[in-house]
DNA sequence: ACTTTTTCTTGCACTTCTTGCATATTTGCA
DNA sequence: TGCAAATATGCAAGAAGTGCAAGAAAAAGT
C-alpha cells in the first residue's frame, strides 16, 4: 500500500493522456510542416503518419481528416472570441463589443506560426472552402454570445448582424495581414470598422 | 453543291455543342434529383453517371467534380449581382447599390428548385464549406464592380466593406428563407440592412 | 462522297482519402 | 500480478479524382 512518490509529475494526470497529447502535438507539427514545405496536396497522410512516428489509421483516429490536422491549430479561436466578448461592458452598443472583442483576439494570434498557417490556408482551395466554414460556426457562436450578454433571444436580427459583420471584418483583416505582414491585422480591422460606421451612418437622400 | 435544306433548324450552331448541352442539363438533373433522393453522400457518381446515360469519366470531364454539379445551379449569380450592381445610379450610397443590386437578384431566384438546392447545402458540410468559398468569390467580384462604379481604387476599404457586408446579410437571408420558405429572403434582407444602419448610425459612447 | 482532322467519349490503371472491423499492444487499476 | 479498458495497427473495401491512350462521332476539307 505504498502511495509514495506514485507521480513525480503532479501535474500530468497519468502517462496514457500524456502520451495522446504529445502524439497530437507531433501529428500537428509535423502535419504543418510537411504542408507548408511540400503544398497541403504535395504531401500524404502517410507522409505525415510517418513523420510523426505513428501509423496512417492512428493518424486519422486522432484527427478524423487531413483537413483537420490544419484546423486544429485554430480551434481554440471561437472559444476566445466567445470569452473576450462575454467580457465586454455589457452596456456597450453591440458593434462596438464585437470591434472591442475581435480585436482582443486578434492581437494574441499575430504569431509567425499563425501568419504560415494563414499563408497555407490561403494558397490552397480545399482549406480555403474548409475554412470558411469554420468562420461559419465562429459567427454562429458569436451572436449567440452577443444574444446572451444583451439578454435578448438567441436568434435576435441584430446580434446575427453583429456577428456576421465581425466574422466578414475578421477575414478581410487575415488577408490584409497576408498582403503587410509587418502591420499585423488589427490596423486594418479597426479601419474597416471606422468605414463601415461612417457608410451605414449615412442616411440615403430622400 | 446542293446546299439547300442543309439546317432544318437555323438556331442550332451545330450538333456537337447541342448535344453538350444536353448532356451537361442531363447531368445537373439527374445529379440534384439524386443527391436530394438520397443525400449527396448517399449517391456515387458512378449512379448518377448512369442515371445520365454517360459514364464517370466523361461526367468527371463535364464536371471536374462531385460538388461541382451542384454549384453549377449557382454559377450564373456572380455575374447577376455584378450586373445589378452597375446598373443602379452611380451617386447612390455604396450600402444602398449593395442592398438595390442583391435586392434584384435575391427575388428572381425565389423558385422551388432553388429552394431545394439551398437546403441540400445545408444539409451538407462539404457543399457548405464550398458554399462559402463560391461566395467569397462574390464577394470579390462585387467589391470590384463597387469600384468601378463609384470610380475608386480596385481594393478600396469601404467597396471591401460593403461587399463584405452585403454577402455576410445575403448569406442570413438564405437561412431565413430555410426556416420561412413562404416568405423568400428579400424581406429578411431589407431587415438585416436596416438593423445595421441603426446599428452603426449610434456613435459610441465618449 | 470520301478522307482527314478535330473533338468527344470511354475504359483502364493508379493514387489518395476515408471508414469499418478484427486483432494486437499498452496502460490503468484492484 | 492479472484483469479490464483504452489505444494502436493492419487489412480490406469504397469512393473521388487524374492521366493516358484507344475508339467513336462530328466537322471540315477536297
Amino acid at each position: 500500500m505504498q502511495e509514495v512518490q506514485e507521480k513525480v509529475f503532479p501535474d500530468e494526470q497519468g502517462l496514457r493522456a500524456r502520451k495522446r497529447q504529445e502524439t497530437h502535438a507531433r501529428i500537428q507539427a509535423e502535419g504543418l510542416r510537411l504542408f507548408i514545405e511540400k503544398g497541403f496536396d504535395g504531401a500524404t497522410l502517410d507522409e505525415v503518419a510517418a513523420a510523426a512516428g505513428v501509423s496512417r489509421r492512428t493518424l486519422l483516429n486522432y484527427f478524423g481528416s487531413k483537413e483537420e490536422i490544419v484546423f486544429s491549430l485554430k480551434a481554440q479561436i471561437p472559444e476566445m472570441i466567445a470569452q473576450a466578448v462575454a467580457a465586454r461592458p455589457c452596456d456597450e452598443p453591440l458593434l462596438d463589443m464585437v470591434e472591442g472583442g475581435l480585436a482582443d483576439v486578434a492581437a494574441r494570434f499575430q504569431t509567425p506560426d499563425m501568419l504560415d498557417l494563414t499563408r497555407l490556408i490561403h494558397q490552397t482551395p480545399a482549406l480555403q472552402a474548409g475554412d470558411h466554414a469554420k468562420y461559419e460556426g465562429v459567427e454562429r457562436l458569436l451572436a449567440q454570445t452577443l444574444a446572451e450578454r444583451k439578454g435578448l433571444a438567441p436568434d435576435d436580427v441584430a446580434c446575427r448582424v453583429a456577428a456576421a459583420i465581425g466574422v466578414s471584418i475578421m477575414k478581410l483583416a487575415g488577408e490584409a495581414w497576408l498582403a503587410h505582414p509587418d502591420e499585423g491585422p488589427e490596423r486594418f480591422g479597426r479601419e474597416a470598422f471606422a468605414v463601415l460606421r461612417r457608410m451605414a451612418g449615412q442616411r440615403p437622400p430622400p
